[in-house]
DNA sequence: CTAATTTGTGCAAACGATTGCATGATGCTT
DNA sequence: AAGCATCATGCAATCGTTTGCACAAATTAG
């Protein structure tokens, strides 16, 4: 089926060195004559000749491949990103193995060992990032690693990630500004970096407008629809209910749409809603969502402009990227008469 | 850094056959003693060993690798499949390697080719689909292959896709029930095996009911958001444009549904859509959707499970399965009163 | 007490590619 | 004619595993 070199070598009586060469090196620096190397390249096409990759990786010790390893691949925001980040690795050269965790930190513990067995060149992880003992190890084996999307705070290590306290800031304070002061918020997964510093941003919001912070306003449990369907529904018992939602991602802002739908709750009239994340089809919702857009296409840029720094020069400081998050606003938030809350509160 | 199992070997005294017996094999099947056991699993721990799949693959000839190509993994279909897919992978004990081809036929062929090169044991594949000279060759090298999605009927080899024309027909017949005639359909990426069985569907459909085809009704040329939006601006110019537009793809649908809006154009009191696809968001879209959805996860199972029987018994008679699509009626039909078309056309 | 078996381990040849070093054949100087 | 570059190619070690075969020591059989 598939030939060797050895094979070539035996069929045109050069050596498998010379057959190497002709195929794989620059054939003008090891002065292969003409006649050779046509001789070579032919009957390397006639036995459909293909390099073993395995072989050539176990030689070299290097295979040229980026693992990349996200949440949930089927997330809109994380499918966006690793078609990006295909895309800039394939400039350099580089193909890339994805691994899909599903948000638990013992695939992703198992993917990360796949991908060092398979002898990867790099690593670009948006981790699940509750914890952080093995991404720690890979650090400290020097293997070329960027985090993307999810960063820890406490690792010195290159990353890439949206300024989701900003982001959060921006979407609050526009909530704020449309005169809301009872905004609910709806997590994803606690512990996540990309949660925990949208929940930052959240409570920095409130504070700074000297709104104070109701825990009972501050639900949700991971990054899925099925969460934000639920929360809603919680939300929507409450009374009185919060005037507009802030939900900390795409899929959990379908929830909510639905759990309002559910319950005849109209958006924006009866209640307000902001999301984290604006995949393509936000604008076609019904309303149409403001929400907070992510720059994925520069994201993926840096984090591979980090990771070939770090794999040419292992020992260069580490640098953590922060990029700007944008606010589109749309039709999903309604601006409240002052009276109305403060009437309900007297 | 990365040990090996010489290091090992050296460390313990014992040999690298007894040391790959005690870490690989099941190490009963060798009459290792416990002593040594324990004592090489220690060592390999504190030395922090890792096999090397490079040279565990090129000496097995086998690399428990599947490959798995799709059109645009940004595509929610896709992305969801391949999520499916990663899943049902796993069960058996095989990792994969996505590409993304961007429906781009040159890039299809050197994904195949680069992943021939790393010796995957099979192939999973959403061909482009407008050529099949390269499926051809993979087949005749008699590597496992099977064809999703897009598929080839000229060409002998296992495949799982979805009953496009009876999907068409669905979503045709519906809107015929509903009294349209004037019907559009907007499809996506001519030549391709899904584009042209949905579009022999449609046609079937109309010629069913009597109903002449209408060329200037037919076009579009990509999956694309911006196709959709392109085509159904067109449409609108058209006198009288006609009452209902079928879409061939997820994102065709949301670029009709931003040329409609753009156009002040009420759907579907203006005019009614279908589209073939049914991802997570079209319930939430305004209108919700009246959508064909594909069995996605039964799609993927099919699919490994043609792939392990082919790659255990090569010589299995091939199959095509066709899986039954499902009409998900919502809001985006509007009924029309027959008069309303006859009025038009007198 | 010898012979046969079992137990525990090692040797060495693959798998396919790369590349530093060596070598024999030319051609060029002086 | 002797010495020296240059040209074109080959040798052989190496990357890390796996595994058939071999073999010494220990055990059991007869």
């Amino acid at each position: 089926m598939s030939s060797t070199l050895k094979d070539i070598a035996e069929k045109t009586g050069f050596s498998i060195s010379t057959v190497s060469r002709v195929l794989h090196d620059n054939s003008k620096k090891y002065k292969i004559s003409e006649k050779t190397r046509v001789t070579v390249q032919q009957t390397a096409k006639d036995l459909g000749y293909r390099i073993n990759t395995l072989a050539r990786g176990l030689r070299l010790q290097k295979t040229n491949e980026i693992g990349v390893i996200v949440p949930d691949i089927a997330n809109p925001f994380f499918s966006a990103l690793i078609k990006s980040l295909a895309g800039e690795l394939r400039k350099g050269g580089y193909n890339f193995i994805v691994y899909d965790t599903d948000e638990d930190i013992s695939i992703e513990r198992s993917a990360i060992k796949s991908l060092l067995e398979k002898r990867v060149d790099g690593l670009i992880i948006a981790s699940v990032g509750q914890d952080f003992s093995h991404i720690q190890k890979i650090r400290d084996a020097s293997i070329p690693l960027v985090m993307i999307d999810r960063c820890f705070d406490a690792l010195d290590i290159d990353s890439v990630s949206v300024d989701n306290v900003k982001g959060s800031l921006f979407a609050v304070n526009h909530l704020i500004k449309e005169g809301h002061t009872r905004i609910a918020f709806i997590q994803g997964l606690p512990g996540t970096y990309a949660n925990e510093t949208r929940l930052q941003g959240y409570k920095q919001a409130l504070h700074d407008a000297g709104i104070a912070i109701d825990e009972h306003l501050i639900g949700g449990d991971d990054f899925r629809s099925m969460n934000g369907y639920l929360e809603t529904k919680h939300l929507l018992t409450l009374s009185p209910p919060p005037t507009a939602i802030f939900t900390a991602g795409d899929l959990i802002a379908l929830g909510a749409l639905e759990a309002c739908r559910e319950h005849c709750i109209n958006i924006p009239a009866d209640i307000s809603l902001v999301t984290f994340d604006d995949p393509v089809f936000t604008s076609y919702l019904s309303p149409a969502l403001t929400a907070i857009e992510q720059p994925i296409g520069k994201m993926a840029e840096m984090a591979v402009a980090l990771l070939y720094r770090r794999m040419k020069n292992p020992d260069d400081e580490r640098t953590k990227v922060l990029l700007e998050p944008t606010l589109n606003v749309r039709n999903s938030v309604a601006r409240l008469v002052p009276q109305t809350n403060t009437m309900h509160s007297n």
